[in-house]
DNA sequence: ACTAAAAAGTTCGATACCAAACCAAATGGA
DNA sequence: TCCATTTGGTTTGGTATCGAACTTTTTAGT
């Protein structure tokens, strides 16, 4: 069928919806080529938080943890379980405040989260080529700035 | 927790594991925020399938709608028996290829479209206060072009 | 000191998405 | 002509995610 006429967007409009567009592809297509390379059937979710966990510090709360992932509490309740049930985090009360929970990582966890490190490895080697890390590097901080706007104004 | 020495992930690897991780924070962000406005209980994905029939004409497959949408074609199942199930499209026999199926677009799938596309503007309007048009148009081709590499090589 | 509001977590129901297994029709060699 | 392969679609089982409703504990205001 032949395009139809379209009720046109404001043209502002359509140049942010093509932003988004192309934005929600690519972290489908990459999240999905994470996602086949992760051992322990961890998913781009799992080894993400168990990566925080290293790179910041273990024995945040939930509630913490949600707000630095951009999740809701629940999904965050469902990410924590599912690591608790592998083994690779221990979920203590908080000694100061009962309604709180602090999650650690155990040793397993520290070592499925290296070893997920080094699986994803190989799905980066051949990025370069076609995406050079001169245009990485140059459009981080723009991508940045975009996130922690949409992220203040949530 | 003190930060623990992170087994280091080589230079370039990590430069691109963050360019990931950011476009995956906004596309969540950003989804979100349309989801929140749209009419008739239409996600993000139902939204955008029949804002593509508009766009570049009905009568595609399932497969094809799939693959355009870097979608397997069980996703798109699901997403087009949601679709009919609202009355905004139609789903017709090939008369060519027996396998096959048309999607075409109702009047009222039509109608919604317009409708949501109406509905999404506000949620754009205080976007260039924060991050400027220019920005957008800047890194657009960038992301295109990093959007194209994956999904050719997948 | 009380009570109202905020905050931490969990649970529930629904959709998106994937991978894998499956069926049916079309294609392409030998 | 046949049979193996490819291609179009569906189904199933599992995780992620959201929003909303709910419980418990803490905080704050009067």
């Amino acid at each position: 069928m032949p395009p139809k006429s379209q009720p046109a967007m404001p043209e502002p409009g359509a140049l942010y919806f093509q932003l988004f567009n192309e934005i929600g592809i690519i972290a489908q297509l990459s999240a999905n080529r994470f996602q086949r390379v992760l051992p322990y059937d961890l998913t781009v979710a799992q080894f993400s938080l168990l990566n925080h966990c290293v790179r910041l510090g273990d024995g945040w709360g939930p509630a913490r943890l949600a707000a630095a992932f951009q999740v809701t509490k629940g999904t965050m309740t469902s990410t924590l379980q599912r690591l608790k049930a592998k083994g690779f985090i221990r979920v203590d009360p908080d000694a100061e405040d009962a309604r709180s929970k602090r999650v650690f990582l155990t040793g397993a966890g520290r070592a499925a989260r290296d070893q997920a490190l080094e699986a994803m490895l190989p799905a980066l080697t051949d990025l370069p080529e076609g995406f050079p890390t001169a245009l990485a590097r140059e459009i981080l901080p723009t991508l940045e700035r975009l996130r922690i706007w949409l992220d203040t104004r949530r």
